[in-house]
Parts: C-alpha cells; sequence; structure tokens
DNA sequence: GTGAAAGCGCTAACAG
DNA sequence: CTGTTAGCGCTTTCAC
C-alpha cells in the first residue's frame, strides 16, 4: 500500500480496524498496563496489517522527551570528527537516541543559531566537538539541557569537558624511545601556538626529565602540522651537527616528512633512528617507511565517552564540571624496532 | 532565568503576560494575521521578556512537517562522507532544514532498523550516502517521502541516484596528459571488482583511442587503492621494458606511491613522466613530491545538488528517476607540468 | 480488562 | 482586529 506524506496510518487507525479504543490500542502496542493476551494480539495483527508506525513527533510531545540529542561541530568536521562521532553514535544508538547534526564552521552566530534550533527541537542533550584542544567559548550556562564538551574545552569551568591527554600521550612516547634503547631524542612539532602542541612538548620535556636525559637542540622544534615541515625539521636536526637516535614528533604528518628526509640522507629508520609520531593517521601510518609508531589519542572512546556521560545527565544523574582527559594509547610498529646499540 | 527541562516557557505563558489569546501570540509571533502593531510589539516583548523559543516538535506535529531530513550513510562515514555532508547541510541550511544523522555501517539490519526511526521522526526526506559507485540495494519504493542517493546508486532505477562521473573524470586526466605532450600513457588503478576502477578504466580506454594513442601495457594495472601498489606497479612498469611518459592513477594514494618509485629509480616528475591521480585528498596531492596534478570528483558539489533535488522534492516537484552523473574537475599541479619533449 | 477524556504546545478556521 | 475552538497523534489517568 503506498501512502503519501500527510494520510499516515495513525493509532485511532489500527484501534478502529482492531475494534477497541485508542488507549487500549496504545497499551497493547507497548506491552504497559493489563490487557487481555487476545486483544493485544489483534492489536498488533491491525498494527501490522495497516504498516502502522508510531508516529515519535507526538510522543514526544507528549513525554517532554525526544531521545535524540545534538551534536553541535566548532569548526566544521574533518577527520577529528568521524571517530568522535562513530563513538558516540555507538553509545548514543544503545539508548536509543537519535543524532542531530549541526556544523558551526568556526562562525559564532551560526553556531548561536544552531543552538537556538536544537533547543527549539527539544533535543534531550547536546554534544559540542572541535578539533582542537584550545579552548572556546562555552554555550552558556543556563541551557535546559546538559551539554558535554568533546574533543573541545569551554571556557567555563562549570561546563563538562573532555579531551583526550597529550602530556601523558607524549609520556607514552618518550618512554617507549627510552625503552628502545634512544638516548638522544629530539621533539618536532607544530606551532607552539597550538595548546596540543605546548602539551606534548612539556609531556615530552617532563618525561625526559624524568628519566634523566636531554632533549637533543635544547627545545623543540615548533613548525606546522605538516609533512613539508617534517622534511625541513630533518634537514635542519641533521645540519645542527647534533646527535640524535630517536625522534618524536607532533603528528603522523610531521613524523611521516621526518621520515623521508631521514631515508634519503642515508639515516635508517628505525635502525639509527627511532621515531614516533601521534594522531594513528591509518593513511599516514601505513604509507609511512617504515610503518610509524604513534601515539592514538582514542578519539573513538573519547566519543563513546562523552556520550555516555550525556546519557546519565539525561537520565538524571548531574554532570561533572571541569576538564577530564582520558588516556592516549601507544600503537607501535616498525619505526621503533628496538635499537641495536 | 535557569529553566530546567519540562517547564520551558509556552505560548500560553506568552499570551498571559501580553494579555492576549494564544492564537493571538501566535500569529503574532510568527508575522501572520491582521494584528494591531501595538498587540504584535505587546507579545513580541513578553516573549522577549520570558525567553520564549518556539517548541518545534508542537509546530511540526500540526504542521505535518519536520524541517527535517535524514541522512543515511551505507558503509559508516569517512572521508567520502565529509564533503558530501558540507555541501548538502550547505543546501539544507539554506532551506532551515535540519539533519538527522545515522550510521548504518555497512550493516542491512541496522539500516532498516533506523529507516523506521527516521520515518517515525517524520522526516520530510532522506539521502542515502556510500562510498562507492557500486550499486547497492534500494531503500524500497513506496516510502512516504522523497529520497535521493548520493555517492551511492541504488538497485532500482526508479530512484534517483547522484554520483559523479569516473569515465569523464578519466577522460579528463587522459586529455590533459595528452595535452601536455605525453604520448605512451599508461593506467594504474585499483581492485577490477569496484565499478569505479572499470569506469575510470574504460574512460581511459576510450580517451585513448578516440586520439589513436596506445594504452601502455595494453590493459589497466589492477591492483589496491594504496600506495604501496602504487609502488609497487611503478616498479612493474619500469621492469617491464615498456617505455612510457604518462601515468594516470586511479587514485591519488596510488599517484603519490607511484610518484615515489618512480623518483627513487630516478625517474624525473614531471620532466620525464607525467603523473595523475584521483580524489584531490589534499593531504595526498600535497604531500606528493611534487604537488599532484588530480581529477577532483566534486563531492561537496555533489552533496549540494543531491540536497537540492531533495528540497525540491520535499516542495513538491517530483523526483527525476534513474542515475545522474555529475562532471568532475581537473586541478593541475606541478606533476603533470607541460613535457619539454 | 477496557473505554473515555484530557492534555502535551502549537496553529488554523471561524466567530465575533 | 482578537478570542474561541478544534485538532495534529499519542499517552495517561481514572472510571466503569
Amino acid at each position: 500500500m503506498v501512502r503519501g506524506r500527510g494520510n499516515a496510518v495513525t493509532i485511532n487507525d489500527v484501534a478502529r480496524l482492531a475494534g477497541v479504543s485508542p488507549g487500549t490500542a496504545s497499551k497493547a502496542l507497548n506491552g504497559r498496563g493489563q490487557l487481555r493476551s487476545e486483544t493485544r494480539r489483534r492489536v498488533v495483527a491491525a498494527a501490522e496489517q495497516l504498516g502502522f508506525h508510531t508516529n515519535l513527533l507526538a510522543r514526544s510531545l507528549q513525554e517532554g522527551r525526544t531521545y535524540t540529542v545534538g551534536v553541535l561541530t566548532t569548526d566544521s568536521f574533518g577527520r577529528f570528527t568521524i571517530p568522535i562521532m562513530l563513538g558516540a553514535e555507538d553509545a548514543l544508538a544503545a539508548g536509543q537516541m537519535s543524532v542531530l547534526l549541526c556544523d558551526g564552521r568556526g562562525d559564532r552566530i551560526r553556531e548561536q543559531h544552531y543552538l537556538r534550533t536544537l533547543l527549539g527541537r527539544r533535543v534531550d542533550g547536546l554534544i559540542v566537538t572541535g578539533r582542537t584542544t584550545d579552548p572556546r567559548p562555552s554555550l552558556g550556562r543556563d541551557l535546559p539541557v546538559p551539554v558535554v564538551y568533546a574533543l573541545a574545552r569551554s571556557d567555563d569551568p562549570d561546563d563538562l569537558s573532555m579531551l583526550h591527554d597529550d602530556q601523558q600521550g607524549a609520556g607514552l612516547a618518550i618512554r617507549h624511545l627510552l625503552a628502545t634503547g634512544r638516548r638522544r631524542i629530539a621533539h618536532v612539532t607544530g606551532p607552539e601556538r597550538h595548546l596540543a602542541a605546548r602539551d606534548r612538548a612539556a609531556g615530552t620535556v617532563a618525561a625526559l626529565a624524568a628519566a634523566g636525559e636531554p632533549l637533543i637542540l635544547d627545545q623543540p622544534l615548533w613548525g606546522e602540522w605538516s609533512e613539508r615541515w617534517g622534511r625541513q625539521a630533518a634537514t635542519i636536526l641533521m645540519r645542527s651537527g647534533a646527535e640524535f637516535d630517536g625522534i618524536f614528533c607532533g603528528s603522523d604528518q610531521i613524523a611521516r616528512g621526518v621520515a623521508d628526509a631521514l631515508r634519503e640522507a642515508g639515516r635508517r629508520v628505525p635502525e639509527e633512528v627511532g621515531l614516533v609520531g601521534v594522531d594513528n593517521w591509518e593513511v599516514m601510518v601505513e604509507g609511512c617507511r617504515p610503518p610509524l609508531t604513534t601515539v592514538d589519542l582514542n578519539l573513538t572512546e573519547l566519543g563513546h565517552a562523552a556520550a555516555s556521560k550525556l546519557l546519565r545527565a539525561i537520565e538524571g544523574h548531574p554532570l561533572e564540571k571541569g576538564v577530564q582527559l582520558l588516556p592516549c594509547r601507544l600503537v607501535t610498529r616498525h619505526s621503533t624496532e628496538m635499537s641495536p646499540l
């Protein structure tokens, strides 16, 4: 039976066909109340016959709850958003929640507009996501629904922001390089203005200090998140005359650039230099020669965790406040096989 | 004023404060009907004072239309989904439509489940998106809302499927190689089981035939969509003893692998060999040495076009049927500078 | 066990 | 010009 919009089967149609009242039909279909099982069967049969599907809109209006969460991206979506969304979707789908997606595109006005729309649609909660760890303006207090910031840091300490732990991740990388026998480690990373770069550098410095080993060149090589910069930086390192046997890079792209430049200069990875990146970006780590050991930010888990917290908040448990850091994970590949030295 | 869920300001509150009836308040707030401007002002003021925001749920229920479209991904989302979504979002936002996102993850059951949910939520239309051009099962006829397949091909010819034109794209690449002076062109591509690979090969063969030039090795080199395969394929080509001065690769990843292998074998790009990829995937084309000329699939435009068609269908204009192919676009970079020969 | 009635928040139709 | 009424589709008392 073909039905256009506007003439969908309603629960009244089902009730009529089954010879019961709408209220009874509702109970039958939702397994509530006390009904003769024969009645229940009759209603279900009628619903099936008519191809009835509950109008969730009407139910939401009545229930005061939509089983929908809004996901608001700060900076448009990109490769960081994907794992976050996958994780969030996973957690939300388990709770039968749907996702209303809005792309703020880094535009505050647009974001406010979407916020209005989402609240107008009576979402049960909000996830705000971005792609940097740098603080961003809060959506505001006094919102009628709970909000979790995932891979985004609200500037209001009363909000809950969930982020990966860059310092801890850097520590993993450095300790792994040390464990594979490297003693003269350099750090090549992105722009100093990015908090993520500063955190990774801080983690690097701390882990080296704890081991009593030096940071080669005494400071990180700040640059861009690009392969090109990785190649440049490797050249700078080699020309500096400093000896080094390990490089921790602030991103897989940088690391891949470094790997290329080292290979072309005849320095062997991992035999002479151990190399670690950050991101576990498949196309980079697998494209790299040799395949790259890297720090995985666990973004899928982050998205999952953020959505889970939000679900709990929607169920009534108040949200924690402040910044929560989730640990990163080291993924070892060929670029850090044990040094023969 | 802080308001929790469930005690939101309604239009009745506004009406009461403004000393009018809900009906009048509705007209005032929506600029409909004939009202004294003073009344209108009073209502608006009251709404503002109370922080009133229309409950879109209630309005949708009444209007029979939700200003929401469902986006159902076939294969989980990834890098191809992003541009499609960006384009779609752009077109939809202009029509004040929101997006309910569901991730089918390549699971038919899950997809059916989401379809139910989306229809239950009374979306006004659906966009089905994937990441291959290979046919996929139709969502079915008899759906109460219009459906557009974007970067996904329904196996039902009565559905509207919108795809980029791989054959045309290949033609662009080949003619460009010819125009830059190449005459002995090879084709390295992905697995033959992928329609995209077969189409690109067909376009290649056709364009070469039209120009009366040979395909080196007489057939495409089928393989994988990976850099590794690109490197292997380049080696195979060089070892074959065949002369070649141009290579059209089925993806940017393959092309980048080819570029690396050629460079390491001392063959210069673009001086000795012109190289073209497909995808215009930034990280690949910019990471490639030299930067890669490539065929852009125009996925953002595809997403935009699909959403626009859907909007028109929602407005009542019936949807076209069948497969619509959108043209690709060539983006030239250093890898195909004019051959000196 | 089942039905009738009320109401979620909004808008459209019709009176006045 | 403004108020009243009815109804979108569903669920939930509360009678019977």
